[in-house]
DNA sequence: CATGAATGAGCATTCATTCAT
DNA sequence: TATGAATGAATGCTCATTCAT
């Protein structure tokens, strides 16, 4: 679950990060773990990543920038993990399933992730302008990908939305793990995703299969 | 559901607050309603008010105390109300679910109480000493009371701790209420009460009754 | 010792000072045993006294014309206790050595005052414009007469003018009190006099007597 | 007698001091000149340093550290001044003089170190526990070694202990400045050194020497 | 690739003071 | 005689950000 921050998105061939933007992006997760984004200041930052506070604007335009940026690179590390993760498992609930345990594990492990993602951007009016919310869109869509699939093999019930599913899947894990993120409480993958499949497999499942 | 901020809560015969304080907790309650309490400024809300920021720190501690005490103010009136919504009812369920709807209902409508109660006082680490904790657990004692009175009539099973049970009731009311408020959706307390009485009932419910 | 605050300076025979006034005054002498004058807020002395802040400006014209006044009144008492003190002794030599033990003895046992006079007014620019200074000077011509009487009377030599010994011997006693007051030191008037007459009187005693 | 601030004090070799910090340092320094540090504001001494008030905080923790840095500067300069000046003296006593003489010239030459030395640090509870205390005493350490070395050639009395001895020549050289540094009188170090000397060396000189 | 120096705007908070009643 | 309400002007301090080198 540990993610990559030396290595470029778009093309893994390409020559590695410079090490101060790494020490600088690898600083702010570190923080992220201790306090709030709105609570860091860029001092801090700079002395935890051991540079100075300028090279912080060389790469990345401003503080709120540096996070997204962080949140991009997770979101596209757990975009192929999740694709990976799924290779080989046949039946669209299968996938599911694996799909929503991969999602809350990814909750229940990495909470400087799910704080960010589900507190401290939404706060930014322009965050469904940002490069950051195309990257959650992405993601998001192997989902969409996954249920449409179903529908196609006549799984899954045709006459609802499949975006519509997939707001229903990607909101209950949000709401379920929402809390537990908050008040620090431990989030249990397993038992989260029996109790959200059991839901909504039997509400969107076929009658007929 | 308005909250008068003009009247002492001890007392209603006790001369009226400053006019200034009043505005002040007005513009802060009307501030909260667009944005979070930590980007808020003393200025902003003396600007909203109409006054100095000075008059602030005549009839607030800080910054901090002012946000206590609005929310104090709220609780006060809720706790009023609840006590006045429930009376004449029969039966501990009635008095519990109509308890219910009433919470749910505040949530519901006051977005900005809700917020407070949920998400701004906690990050405080001394929150629990406050007088405002203290209120909090006022509020929340009433709940307790319905509770006992139903174990008392034999109604809800005894072998569970009342307490346990209060903090069920809450703690799930909570958490419906929770992602609503922090992602700016609508609460349907109507649904919300019922669903959730469904399963809180059930569960408590003695089976001889 | 004790400075009567409750009556009027010029005429003992006025209406007493109003009960506000006198709190106040009260007030910021208990205060002055504590702190600087400069970090005695006008908040402290309102809520020591029991009044409110507004009323200090009704009796003085601002925080240090405050000072002022009680600086007077402790002048005022001190003056007229010294001069009670002197009469009936006789001998220009026996009177000086009283006085200097008097004012000596007022230092050490009245810090407020001693603090005061040596240190905080001096700051002030307009010091020697003030009301306080025409009293101090009535008060240091006690002195004066002494040393002039002593001059006609051929017990002390006259080739030195008497403001010059009166600058000596002031001089001299703040000097040697100013380091315990400022350092928190005891001060001995009965052996600090005995040291300062020895000096004094040995250098401008009339070779003759 | 002029304190160079913009060296390194551990090593003149290393790299200037930002000229900014100069300014601040300087800025400071001339303001204490003219008023009390307690009166001196930040905004003050950023707008004759010419910087923001913003970089005084970035070269010292508050207004009070750059006090202290400031007195830092001076004792280490001085120190080093001391100590040159009593290179090739021979005799304890000597020695002694010139020492005391360096003091008084020091505090009369140099009213802002005085003030801040001897009135303004003082008041602060934990100046004893500061890195200025430190410098302090290793300015006072030299003395210390003079009077030990005179003990060492049978000049000085053994039967003293060379702190409390120490203790008697700084106290005396305070106590005999202090009053002429408060109420802005010049201090005369010649004439000083040589009442002080006849008082302490009597005092303190071998019988059989 | 990285830094040292510097800043402008803002922050919560304080304080002596005023004035209508 | 005394007060309750309110204020204007600071105060020490912080923070994200810029830019020449």
């Amino acid at each position: 679950m540990q993610l990559s921050v030396n290595r470029d998105m778009k093309n893994s061939k390409e020559k590695p990060l410079p090490p101060g933007r790494i020490k600088i992006v690898l600083a702010l997760k570190s923080l992220l773990g201790q306090k709030d984004f709105s609570t860091i200041t860029t001092a801090e930052i700079a002395k935890t990543a051991g540079v100075t506070e300028a090279l912080i604007y060389k790469y990345f335009k401003d503080k709120r920038d540096l996070l997204h940026q962080l949140l991009s690179e997770y979101l596209e590390q757990y975009r192929a993990q999740l694709l990976q993760s799924i290779r080989g498992i046949n039946g669209a609930f299968n996938r599911l399933r694996k799909l929503i345990w991969y999602h809350i594990n990814v909750y229940a492990t990495n909470r400087v992730f799910a704080k960010i993602l589900l507190i401290e951007v939404r706060n930014y009016p322009d965050y469904y302008k940002s490069e950051t919310y195309k990257r959650v869109k992405e993601y998001s869509d192997v989902v969409l990908k996954v249920i449409e699939e179903g529908v196609q093999n006549a799984e899954i019930r045709s006459d609802l939305p499949p975006k519509l599913i997939r707001y229903g899947i990607l909101g209950s894990i949000e709401q379920v793990c929402l809390s537990g993120i908050i008040f620090g409480k431990k989030i249990n993958p397993d038992e989260l995703t029996e109790q959200l499949c059991e839901f909504i497999f039997s509400g969107i499942k076929k009658e007929s299969s």
